[in-house]
DNA sequence: TGTACATCAGTGAACGCGCGTTCACTGATGTAC
DNA sequence: TGTACATCAGTGAACGCGCGTTCACTGATGTAC
């Protein structure tokens, strides 16, 4: 019994950890501002965002997503109330990003050439839900797919404002056009990104489908000036 | 002891429980004739190839999809290696089902109806991997990506057979729209099936979708013919 | 063709692991007075 | 403005469950002779 006892009793490094420990929990442990927990709760959904987009929302579990935002999984519950709730916000957050980054573009052309490139094949954290998701969409939660249809008519009426500005004066076939491109765009990516990175099919895709809707555009476009 | 003895002692229920046991062992567990065990391979195929187009590779378990196939989910490895072996051959076996399917259609216009299609938004289980299963593509294995440029490739190959029966003639024009058609084709489907059901937008962009793809296609054949 | 025995498809319990979620705990912040 | 105390973000262990896979077992089929 002694024997066990002493063979128990704290070492040096017990004691190292044990500071370790104190050292953290003072560090991180102890309560934070308001400022400070609202920043947390934003990274957490970046991170997030990101995390879904790259691996789909079963993809992620919520210890590791947490880890990835620099914190440990208990505190999750803190923010939001289930993985579904933050899945949710994370869709909101992916198409208002999405939305932001393809503002950049100078015209429709831009708009085309900035969503049908390698660099949005190859990074689905920064790109576009409804080509990243759409067949975890499709299996998702009522209330997700509602937030789908929310992101992608606002894809619709951004592509309706491109082609207004190239000249389309017809509201109708305006939208019919954006819709048809949206279609050729998410299919593009989607399909590129179906097949293994160094094949032929990958570039050969990307690039008839940003010359195909390039061609569609223009033809379009071109047709409604002479009406 | 002795009342714990006879407490424990068969009842009628345990006896009508293990003759029940006896009876199914007798039915299912003995051994299977060669082709017997065929056939239920080919089972458990088919009903993976369904589950998998409509929950996703991680959105069913060997057990479930064993017990839908009329099975206990040991046995499974009897026949498969491991669950990402059978995703391979369900996968392979998909793509073949719709090309079964697509090649009842009479011409392009009906393989474009057929595809673009409210009962092929209703049923991923019998519909096309590319359009179910893209976003799950792109996460998978190589091995898995490498079936997927098989199986697009046949989709683009066979496209281009249907231009070919409507008069293009250039080979290389055949094979863009092909492939630009596919994309429109997958991409409304992909769309469609990531709004909610009775949402606007989904029969929209279905409607939208199909006819502009018909345009594109009638557009294309006939600018090939005045050259 | 008949006989002895190994094979192997199917069963159902079990394994180890990872998942989403809950919980008791900490102690500076935020608030009520 | 100062004081007493409740709040609450973050921690890390734990819960119950489901997952892919393994295993011992069964006994008619398949095969070697």
């Amino acid at each position: 019994m002694h024997l066990l006892f002493f063979s128990r009793s704290p070492t040096y490094n017990d004691a190292y950890t044990y500071s370790r420990q104190q050292d953290l929990r003072r560090d991180k442990a102890l309560r934070i501002t308001k400022e400070q927990a609202e920043e947390n709760r934003a990274q957490v959904l970046n991170t997030a965002t990101k995390l879904f987009l790259e691996k789909g929302y079963d993809g992620i579990a919520v210890a590791e997503l947490m880890q990835a935002a620099g914190f440990t999984h208990g505190g999750f519950y803190n923010h939001f109330n289930s993985k579904e709730t933050l899945a949710r916000a994370a869709t909101v957050n992916a198409f208002q990003k999405r939305a932001t980054a393809m503002a950049k573009a100078e015209d429709l052309e831009g708009h085309l050439r900035l969503y049908i490139s390698d660099l949005h094949i190859d990074r689905p954290d920064e790109g576009c839900p409804a080509a990243a998701l759409s067949s975890d969409a499709a299996r998702a939660s009522p209330e997700l797919k509602s937030i789908f249809a929310d992101g992608i008519e606002a894809m619709i009426v951004s592509l309706e404002k491109r082609l207004q500005s190239e000249g389309m004066r017809a509201p109708r076939t305006r939208r019919q056009l954006a819709i048809t491109l949206l279609t050729k765009m998410t299919g593009t990516i989607g399909l590129a990104r179906a097949v293994p990175a160094n094949h032929k099919l990958r570039s050969e895709i990307l690039e008839t489908g940003l010359k195909g809707a390039l061609k569609e555009a223009a033809a379009a476009i071109s047709a409604s000036k002479n009406t």
